[in-house]
DNA sequence: GTTATATACAACCAAATGGTTGTACATTCT
DNA sequence: AGAATGTACAACCATTTGGTTGTATATAAC
């Protein structure tokens, strides 16, 4: 997974009305103008939206009829929780390396 | 957890070079001309990255002498990862409501 | 005390972001 | 066929982002 890709993930989660696209599409899928009409602004605006997300690949959108509907992938998500996992795991590593040395909470400087 | 702040770790998590700040003061603190040394770019930009991170409380900052020092908050990291496990949480409950009446997963269109 | 190091912070700049409106095209409905 | 709906896409705009350089200040080293 490159880096370029893990900027897209984070990037397409760190907007609200992203996150509630993703929230939506997970329940359900929803076609463009269905999730245009929650959002306060225009079609064109929540249409970039979901291509954001599609282009971080956590949505997938399929044409039915003149309709694009929006799915969210949820092994996106679960590869985006997999590498903030990873992030905590350096953490715990740090401490077993240390043996428990430094376990007490408040490190004296 | 308000929107504005999730939007803040994410946002924060969104760009390799924080990312990878994350991960060197979670595998021991450094101050922040340390950090600067380690990438291609001037002092102040690190700065500057090192105060994202702040701001989205991925990170802490304690003044050490004429050093600041950086430190990783895991806790802050494991927030994110909630998240995330949350949003996965909505597509579970949705199979789960249909009581696996789709669970093929080549559903018919 | 002077010099070197570590940081803070402002001003500036190019590019990306998040929104808008307008136009064109495809599909569905009557 | 004609009208309405759903989408695509371009052009535009304000703000934010990610970088720079320059200047000032605090601490440390000599």
């Amino acid at each position: 997974m490159s880096d370029a890709e893990i900027d897209r993930i984070f990037r397409a989660l760190a907007d609200r009305t992203r996150r509630d696209i993703v929230r939506r599409t997970l329940g359900g899928e929803a076609s463009v103008s269905a999730l245009a009409d929650e959002y306060d602004m225009s079609f064109a605006a929540v249409q970039k939206h979901v291509a954001v997300l599609k282009e971080a690949g956590l949505v997938t959108k399929h044409p039915r009829g003149r309709e694009r509907i929006v799915r969210a992938d949820p092994d996106q998500i679960a590869r985006a929780r997999g590498l903030l996992a990873q992030l905590e795991g350096l953490w715990r590593a740090r401490f077993d390396q240390l043996d428990h040395v430094l376990s007490d909470p408040i490190t004296p400087e």
